[in-house]
DNA sequence: TGACATGACATGTATATACATGATCGGATC
DNA sequence: GATCCGATCATGTATATACATGTCATGTCA
């Protein structure tokens, strides 16, 4: 019925595998193509082919005279920044924390049709405020759905977010976004402790993930504590050493 | 000095210079393996390879059996839609133009700096507003590497937007795009028609292509009356009939 | 006319081989 | 001790060859 895979994606799987499982990290060297040959019985051009196409995917990086290496970041650069707030935050510098407003089941019908739900089907929703160093950086109003991520309800989001356990259920296949400024309003000025008159941008994502909804977010946060960012493409090295946006 | 281009290179560029110059169109065959053996004198092996790349790229599509052909549409989707803004609003019915504000050479060393550019150095600004309906829905200031673009201060950007222009001179490479939220500022406001106190989101953007900093762009639109979405990765078929955010 | 076989063509994968280029480390030489 | 040289390793590119798989047009036979 389904045909062996070919060597070169068996050499992919291979190293991808060693990735995904922990035991090569960033930044360590990979098998080198003599490696793999002898490790799996095949010619140097198929070796080749498997590394050169993961370093194309942006999994590993290579040097020539030196070897094969495990990428820095990936998959998720090209989703335009599908950002971990508590990576961002920490990365900063500055102590991450979340406040759990709200998180129950619900069944909006208008919200359910937005997820690609049945109408009235439940759904998980969290209402989270994202803190830097005790200071609301990020409100997040989010969707999930429970097909997806049938534990997102237990979840304690003080320590993983919603990010983090959607991301660990399912590869990332497509992200919506839309981009806009707006004033928080009395309530959302409240939690996130600014005045009614400073404007804010409001993200709104939509996620797929195994051919669904997995989920949908309202990420509202005050101008002056955060922005959006993201590269897409391939930088040249000589950008690299141009001052940051 | 530069020793010369790689032979999978030297195809991958002819495809690719076909496609640009407008000699082969979405959907036409292009030239088969053996049709760029025999062009070229290359293995088989090496002509795999370019066409391969130039699949992988996303710029043709392979079919065994059939053959080669340009794909429909590409990369500038993967870049978070860099909006065509003319585009976007005939899209939605209405009529577009474009008043310029400001066509000049400045040397701002900052600026200068930004795009790569030695201190001092000049580079084409173009300060546009962009109308629906003769209503401004956005406002554009926009620098241009003008090694890049030498003819960018002689164009008519009532015509062709500074997009079209850039985007005609050579393939998108990397985008680098921040968004905040912020206030328009007086002459900002003044411009837009709308008042001060209306929240307006701002897209700066920097753009690679052969290389080099092709342009970096600061684009401010009124919430009300402009927003900005895109999508990443490929929307499940069962996805398409779901409303839109 | 319809079903089937066949060959031409195109891509998909795999191997063995070759030479080039870049990095690194050790040892020999000055 | 400093410098140069060469061996070794690793990646980069290129070729000739082979077989597999998939599509399509054509021609043959029932």
């Amino acid at each position: 019925m389904n045909q062996p895979l070919p060597h070169y994606q068996r050499l992919k799987a291979f190293v991808t595998g060693e990735i995904e499982a922990g035991r090569l990290r960033p930044g360590d060297r990979i098998p080198s193509e003599l490696d793999l040959i002898k490790r799996f019985g095949v010619s140097r051009m198929t070796a080749n082919r498997a590394l050169r196409e993961l370093e194309q995917a942006g999994a590993v990086t290579r040097v020539q005279g030196v070897g094969s290496f495990v990428a820095s970041r990936k998959t998720e650069q090209a989703m335009f920044e599908i950002n971990n707030i508590a990576e961002a935050v920490r990365a900063g510098g500055q102590a991450y924390g979340c406040r759990v407003i709200r998180l129950a089941a619900e069944a909006d019908p208008a919200m359910a049709a937005f997820m690609g739900l049945a109408p009235g089907e439940r759904y998980g929703r969290a209402v989270l405020l994202h803190l830097a160093d005790g200071v609301p950086v990020q409100h997040e109003d989010r969707c999930a759905n429970l097909a997806f991520a049938p534990d997102f309800l237990t979840q304690d989001f003080t320590r993983v977010t919603p990010y983090d356990h959607l991301m660990s259920l399912g590869p990332l296949q497509a992200a919506e976004q839309v981009f806009e400024a707006d004033l928080p309003g009395a309530d959302l000025a409240r939690l996130l402790q600014v005045t009614a008159s400073l404007p804010c941008i409001v993200l709104r994502r939509r996620t797929w993930s195994l051919n669904m909804v997995a989920s949908a977010a309202r990420i509202t946060a005050p101008s002056s504590r955060y922005r959006f960012s993201g590269v897409t493409g391939t930088v040249p090295p000589a950008g690299l050493g141009l001052p940051r946006l």
